[in-house]
RNA sequence: GGAGGGAUAGCGAAGUGGUCAAACGCGGCAGACUGUAAAUCUGUUCCUUCGGGUUCCAUGGUUCAAAUCCAUGUCCCUCCA
């Protein structure tokens, strides 16, 4: 069996992951793009030993923040840990569905081709036209210069909806918005609280620049603090605004791009929402 | 008590007679997604039965026409007493 607990970053996906993986004697693989990261830690709200609870977790700070980890790589690391811990029971939990859909669907990435051509002597509106002579459906906003080029770049795959290739269960955890922005603004002055500022300070003084720490978030805004543009007040703020927003996108891709089965969470019971998601996976099996 | 400055959509802020339901930014909401995905990008944001309707502190006035001009009032800020 394999499950994933997907939702919104704060929702409580981990403490469900646990107690999931106690009733079904599971294991844990990670997917969330961030926390694959060594070290990377009170920024990314990963799981520590103890909350572990015994429980094997794979997928988890296992790759240097040096290093630029991407959904192919993870689609391959995931679907070699299918194959090796094939027949157990599986829990996928952490928030970036397209690590997900990449890992369990049929999702072909193209070859890389080895000579990368520079187009920074194009416009976004030049881009664009090259993208049309390309494939005349090609619906990428021109604003979207990171998409064009690789659109340019890649040889076109399977423009098809992929299918699934296992069969697989998807649990959204979610509860309303308000109160998910109140978890997550608290969230991000516990982090502070413990540690978090000390931790990024640590890859800042190595003088770390990599794709982890400039785009994940916790990372990048206090990286801008240290670098002096910004106040730590006003770190701590942006840390806050970028979490909600990327909540917002992640229900918008899970929403629309997977088959997911939501669950309100009760946090007066917690127990309560357990019970709700068993009776599901029953209902399922 | 005297002299000035100000009140604009959820917030900040432009606009100083018609082209204004009102630029822009933020925040909110919605969406896209095939190798940076905690990324990148887009749309929308007074109400509406999509015909319209009601707005720019309040009331009255000038005008064919007012967020814009005048009067009074209310509140806020700065300076002098």
């Amino acid at each position: 069996m394999i499950l994933c607990i997907v939702g919104p970053t704060g929702v409580g996906k981990t403490k469900m992951s646990i107690e999931l993986a106690k009733k079904y004697q599971a294991v844990i693989i990670n997917c969330d793009a961030m926390q694959v990261y060594k070290g990377l830690d009170i920024g990314t709200a990963k799981i520590t030993e103890s909350e572990k609870e015994g429980i094997e977790h794979y997928l988890f700070d296992f790759v240097d923040p040096k290093v630029n980890y991407t959904v192919a790589d993870y689609q391959r690391d995931a679907r070699q840990l299918l194959e090796k811990l094939k027949g157990q029971n599986i829990i996928f939990v952490g928030g970036t569905g397209l690590y997900l859909k990449a890992a369990l669907f049929d999702y072909r990435f193209p070859v890389e081709s080895q000579e990368k051509k520079d187009y920074t002597q194009y416009t976004n509106e030049e881009l664009l036209q090259m993208c049309l002579l390309k494939d005349k459906n090609c619906q990428i906003h021109v604003n979207n210069r990171k998409r064009l080029i690789r659109f340019l770049e890649k040889e076109n795959v399977n423009p098809v909806e992929p299918k699934p290739l296992y069969d697989a269960l998807f649990i959204g955890l979610t509860t309303n918005r308000e109160k998910l922005y109140d978890i997550i603004n608290a969230r991000v002055l516990k982090m502070v609280d413990d540690g978090l500022i000390h931790e990024v300070e640590g890859f800042y003084k190595k003088g770390l620049h990599s794709k982890a720490l400039e785009t994940g978030i916790g990372y990048k805004e206090l990286y801008q603090y240290f670098d002096g543009n910004i106040s730590l007040a006003e770190a701590i703020k942006l840390i806050q605004k970028n979490s909600r927003h990327y909540a917002k996108r992640q229900y918008t891709f899970f929403n629309h791009q997977l088959p997911v089965k939501w669950f309100n969470v009760n946090y007066e019971d917690f127990s309560q929402t357990i019970l709700e998601v068993e009776k599901f996976i029953q209902s399922k099996n």
